[in-house]
Parts: C-alpha cells; structure tokens; sequence
DNA sequence: GTGGTCTAGACCACT
DNA sequence: GTGGTCTAGACCACG
C-alpha cells in the first residue's frame, strides 16, 4: 500500500487517494479482498485528517471499488459484474473527448495520444 | 457560436462554455480572428450570471485560446506557436491515464476505449 | 417543501432527511428543476448542523435524484435514463424479502402486507 | 441450519444472521424447539468474533424468536402469543413504504415489486 | 480498535 | 450566498 499526498496537485487530497486506490486495484497492488488501511492509520500516515481520508473511502465505495462495514476495515470488492449503463459511458466519453480536445489545441500530435493511451492500456486490460 | 449549459453536467457552468468553444476552435466551427459574443449577451442567451460568462473567458485567455480587448469583444486566437511544455504534457497525461483507469474498473474493454479515443482524433488532427 | 427531524426515529437524521426528499420527488411536491433549501437554511430550520444537511444531500446526489453544482442551490434530477442493474435490483429484493419476513413473524397476516403495498403503490407508479 | 456471511452485503455481521435465522424459522428449516448452535461452535464456523454471534443470539432474543438458557444451547421460541403492537406494525409499515419508494425512484413498476412480494408470500404465511 | 454520525468553524471556488 | 474541502473533537455501534 504506497499512497501519497502531493501538495503541487490541484486536485484535492481525497480525490488523490481516490485515483491511487483506483490505479492499485487495477494494477495488481491490491486485490480482491485485501483490507484497507484505517482511516486513522491512514491519516495519520498522510498527516491529514481521518474526516478526509473517510470522504475518499466513501466516495470509493460509491464507485463500487471498495466495501466499507461498521467495524471492521475497508476491504477492496471484486470487479463489477455488469458492465457500465449507458449514462457512465456517456460521462466517461464526454470526459475522455474533453481531454483528447485539450491535448490537442496544446499541440500534442494523434500519434502521441494514441501512444499514451495505448501504453497505460497496456497490462492493465481485463 | 452554439453554446449551452447542461443542467445534467456537473462541472461548473463556466467550465463547461469553456469546454465548448475550444471544441469549437478545433472542429473549426471558430476560426482565428472570429468574434466571440459579448459578456453581456452571452449571459442573456444562457441566462447565466455575467461573472460566470467572464470566468470562462479569462481562462479561455489564460490558456491561449482567446485574446480579450479592452472594449472589444474577444476573438479567437491563432494555434500556438510551441508545442506544450513537460509540465503540460505530464498534467495532460495524468488525467488522461485517470480516466482510462475509470473507465477500465467501470468494465469498458480496451477496444471500446481507442474506438472512442480514434473516433474523436479523427478530422480533428491539426 | 415540508421536512422534519424526528427524535424518535433511530434512524441517522441525514438518512431521515433523504428519505422525506425521496417521498416527495415521488409524490409530486417536488418536480424535476425544482430548487431544495441551501445547506445553511436547511440546517437552520431543523436546528441541525450544515454538514448533516450535506451528507443528505450528497446521499441524494449518489442515487441520483438530485444534482448539486457548486455556487448553486441543489436541483431536483429527472428519472433515471436507464433502469435499475442486476445489482441494484437484487438489493432492493432482498431488503424487501427481509421486511416480509419479519413482518410475518410478528404475526402479520400475508392480506394485511399485501394492502400496505398496494396502497403505497396506488398513485406512485410512473 | 445453514448461515453464511456475505461480504458484499452491507448490513452488520450480526444481523445478516438475526435476518437468516428468521428465514428459517419461518420458512420451517428451524421448528419451535429446535436448538441453534453454541456461540462458540458458530463464531468457528463463520470465522466471527464470539461477541458478533452473541449480538445476534440476544437480538433474536429481544424479538422473541429464541429463548437462551444459561449453560445451554439456544433454542428456537414459538409463534408469538399476540400479533403485533400499533407502534410495530407502524415500524414495519414504514420500512415497507420506504424500500417501495426506493424501488420505484430506481424505475421497477408497480408490477416488479408486486411479484417479489407475492412469491415471497407463497408458501410462508403462517 | 474500527467505521458511522454529528457538531463546529475555517477557508476556497463558483454564481 | 452557495456548495466543496479540510480540520478538530466528540460520542456511538460493531467486531
């Protein structure tokens, strides 16, 4: 379990434990089942508060990645057995066009996009 | 200029104008030189605060997709004249990566993911 | 809008809340666009804290009937495009089976189970 | 006596077992009489701390479905004398009418829910 | 010891 | 003025 937070980062702290449980799940770092550090424990090991470390372990299990009970410690679940519906396809494909357009009024070229793309679906495709 | 707010969207209003007229610039619905409409009457076709119609335009101009003009209404400005620095690049990338990470624990294949990806690249390649 | 805070109930006050939120969007008193009290008003008439109003809220939001947006009142979503998952659908039947259940033990007669739902059901079906 | 623990349920561990052995009595797998495991044999068997066995053991108590003994094995109590009280068919109808609400909000018609009662009634109304 | 709920108060981003 | 994030500390329910 190697989580970090990164004060240069924009993105909140609980979203940036959102994206690196995400990317450990999907990696092979953590499996079905595995626990969850506590949100204390967790807290403590970022030196920041539990009450930020819990909003990223609820917003994970509302994505389905993890399970959360009372008392016991946040557990990884497995992987979803149907696929997504038609409005998270919808949001993930106006997500992923939105960025493909910043790339490119950037200057990035189609053939780096498709490079970077092609190398994090690499070892991770279910 | 089509323009519109999507109640359904969760990213902030001026966001989302932002989103839209860089699209436009690259599918060249704008092209270089084009006036934009005023604050005011951008704010009346939306019926949106003036304030949010000027936050989209301030980061229109700060990403250099817009020149703003004391007096004058905004036009679109020319493609940039470097590629993005590593910094841009490495933002670009992670945020890319984020959302394939999703959109792989949401159970889309990699196929469905560089069909969409391709689809979009394509005719919009500068 | 009519909400209220009971003292009796032992259920947590946000979920009190999100269940009275969630009978009127199905009764009628509250329409799709329709604007719910801010967190601050809300947390003022029930002489509850703000933060226990966002968690409803925000309980809402994961299930989908509303829409909250920073800067703006929190909005009453449409139903949903899509029906309910596999998953989804599972849960809902076991928490019923389980009230069933229970039901009967208490000594309730099948007739009299059957007459609350059909009357909760009469003028509710979409 | 079959009991399991589900992990992706999210109710606590104690009352996933509260809510099987009411099936079971109810649906005659457990008979007035009967004795139910020591606590101690079905912590083992479910791989549970004793003290989550025994919650369940003094909930089923407290609703009348078992009776304990000191010294000796739980067993299971018979039906009710009196059917329930004004304040717990109150209870129940609220729960009822807020799971019915659920359904509906996530797009079941009437008719779904009307054949997961029924068939749950059939062949279990005492 | 663990997560769940509630309160309180601060500061930020958006409208 | 509105929701979003973060901190802090309290008490409860579950294991």
């Amino acid at each position: 379990m190697w989580l970090s937070v990164d004060e240069k980062d924009s993105r909140p702290i609980y979203l940036q434990i959102v994206s690196q449980v995400k990317e450990q799940v999907l990696n092979g770092g953590l499996k079905t089942g595995d626990e969850l550090p506590s949100v204390r424990e967790l807290g403590n090991i970022l030196a920041i508060n539990l009450h930020t470390v819990r909003a990223a372990y609820l917003r994970l299990r509302d994505e389905g990645i993890i399970n959360l009970h009372l008392g016991r410690r946040a557990t990884v679940a497995g992987p979803p057995r149907s696929s997504g519906t038609a409005e998270m396809v919808d949001e993930l494909k106006r997500r992923l066009e939105e960025i493909i357009t910043d790339a490119l009024l950037k200057g990035l070229t189609a053939e780096t996009i498709r490079k970077i793309v092609d190398r994090h679906l690499e070892d991770r495709e279910r």
